[in-house]
RNA sequence: GGCGCUUUCGUCUAGCGGCUAGGACACAUGCCUCUCACGCAUGUAACACGGGUUCGAUUCCCGUAGGCGCUACCA
């Protein structure tokens, strides 16, 4: 069973859109099955007919594609072991759900939920389970004509997992290790329900996984208290053979306060938590996404990958190649781990830099456009290069930082503390000179200014680089001064020069 | 309530019986410097508590407390 081609598989509900923890997971599958040369499945788990929202799935996808995560088959992938959806997989379940009954490892039970709900009201604790189900109406407790005449009538029915009390059941955990749990305190879980003939997410798990061959099964931490229930489902199946490996990871909690993170903590505290904007069909809400919000995905794959694991090095900045490499699911962290979306941040700011200038500028082109700016796109480039080691965490902070590249500064004001400190008693005659040296300057880069400038510095000893600066930008920002000057050109210099000497004197 | 998982700086974490308990984010300071940054350096800051086991526990075991999850005809 060892020689198995790992395979592993992501399998959301289409219920909204990703939740970054889902994401997560997804990540660790996808990191597990490439460094074991496996195969990672899409799986779409639409068992809950009722909670199905249009448009979640297909939010999916393109928010794998986005992240750069690619699946080996399922839905929109393809493949030999589908349909990948389960809600087109009915007549599998209900083969498989016959065979429990069959074997007298399930049974039907006619128990309504209102009936349910009354006997929870009435006995507290209440459990279906080996200890009740003698006192509730199913094919245990009544005539077996009792029980056709009933379904031939037309009554809706669940079948439940006729679960043996008293044995210690053990699941193997890869994080956790041996985790055993009692069968007594596991209820007969509904496996299927005739009304919409889909089974459960327990039975179609199972069953599902097995068919399609999975052989490791790194799902979320919330999982951990039914795995005892999904072992018993593969020995009532005669599947235990090949039953995969479980991780159970742990969960995401909120960056502050209690409990495990949710949506509304992003809007409280203004990150995304979906990979992309979504608008919910049913609410009309939007929610933020990190596609949207400027982040690159490499960044968020990396800040997702150290939330619960580490390489046991000093790295933290990776490649998702790297992360593939170096990646150990038995290394993973086993308590939550709060959502810090701070670092994430640092991390967005970690690619920025490392980012060529021409992979940055698209993006910000578009913030110019936004502001009236058009704009060379070896002109956006430069801005970029020259000011993306500024203190931003995303592309769009630029903007503020980066205005009087393309908009010359209105009015020059001793309001301003940087001017006041910086245009002292003679700014306004060596700005005169520096001005004069420039324009007899016929090649205008950064090199020749710098050339002469220095010689004029080393002559005079002045330092006119404060004065230059505010004479170009109105205050204390901005690049190197020669490169600015340069980006500007001889003409808007001279210009910005002249204009600040005859304000500000 | 029951069951399970879990517990190292504010946060993410390294540590797998003997360490001045390491790194990163954030924060602070300094250096660099034509501003702001980047970069570099430094600093503040942690083993939840109580019992064991052991020559010796952050590390192993057991409790307690806290945290998290599950407890649906949802996944």
């Amino acid at each position: 069973m060892s020689e198995r081609k790992v395979r592993v598989r992501f399998a959301p509900s289409p219920t909204g859109a990703l939740h970054i923890g889902g994401v997560r997971t997804a990540l660790y599958n996808y990191l597990f099955a490439r460094q074991h040369g496996g195969e990672f499945i899409f799986r779409i788990e639409d068992t809950d007919s009722t909670r199905f929202v249009p448009g979640a799935e297909e939010y999916i996808i393109e928010s794998f594609k986005w992240l750069g995560i690619e699946f080996d088959e399922g839905v929109s992938y393809g493949g030999q072991h589908g349909p990948y959806r389960q809600s087109e997989r009915r007549d599998i379940y209900k083969k498989y759900v016959k065979q429990l009954l069959d074997a007298g490892k399930a049974y039907i039970a006619f128990d309504t939920p209102e009936e349910l709900d009354a006997k929870r009201a009435e006995i507290q604790n209440f459990q279906y389970d080996a200890s009740t189900r003698a006192m509730m109406r199913n094919s245990l407790s009544l005539a077996a004509d009792e029980v056709s005449a009933l379904i031939e009538s037309g009554h809706q029915y669940v079948v439940r997992f006729k679960i043996e009390p008293g044995e210690d059941v053990h699941v193997n955990d890869m994080i956790r290790g041996d985790v055993v749990i009692n069968s007594s305190i596991l209820d007969d879980k509904v496996l299927y329900k005739s009304a919409d003939e889909l089974p459960t997410y327990h039975l179609a798990n199972i069953v599902d996984d097995h068919l399609m061959e999975v052989t490791h099964v790194i799902r979320g931490e919330e999982w951990l208290p039914s795995a005892p229930l999904h072992v018993l489902l593969y020995r009532a199946f005669g599947w235990e053979d090949t039953m995969p490996s479980f991780a159970h990871l742990p969960l995401l909690l909120k960056p502050d306060g209690k409990g495990k993170l949710s949506k509304r903590d992003g809007d409280r505290l203004g990150f995304p938590v979906f990979p992309l904007e979504w608008h919910d069909p049913k609410s009309g809400e939007v929610s933020s996404g990190y596609r949207e919000s400027g982040y690159l995905p490499e960044a968020v794959l990396n800040f997702l990958a150290l939330l619960g694991w580490n390489p046991g090095t000093d790295q933290e900045i990776m490649s998702l190649e790297e992360m593939v490499k170096l990646f150990d699911i038995t290394k993973c962290s086993k308590a939550g781990a709060r959502f810090d979306y701070v670092k994430g941040m640092w991390f967005n700011k970690e690619y920025i830099l490392m980012k060529d200038n021409s992979e940055l500028a698209p993006e910000f082109d578009k913030i110019l456009r936004a502001n009236g700016i058009v704009a060379t796109m070896e002109q956006v480039e430069a801005v970029v290069g020259m000011m993306k080691m500024k203190k931003i965490n995303f592309i769009k902070e630029l903007w503020p930082l980066c205005d009087f590249f393309f908009i010359a500064p209105e009015t020059y004001s001793m309001e301003d503390k940087f001017v006041r400190k910086n245009w002292g008693e003679t700014a306004a005659a060596d700005m005169s000179e520096l001005a004069d040296l420039l324009e007899s300057l016929t090649d205008f880069s950064v090199a020749s200014q710098q050339t002469a400038v220095e010689k004029w510095v080393e002559e005079t000893g002045k330092k006119p680089w404060n004065p230059w600066r505010v004479a170009l930008v109105g205050t204390g920002k901005g690049p190197d001064m020669y490169e600015l000057s340069a980006f500007l050109g001889k003409e808007e210099t001279l210009r910005r020069l002249r204009k600040a000497i005859e304000i500000l004197k």
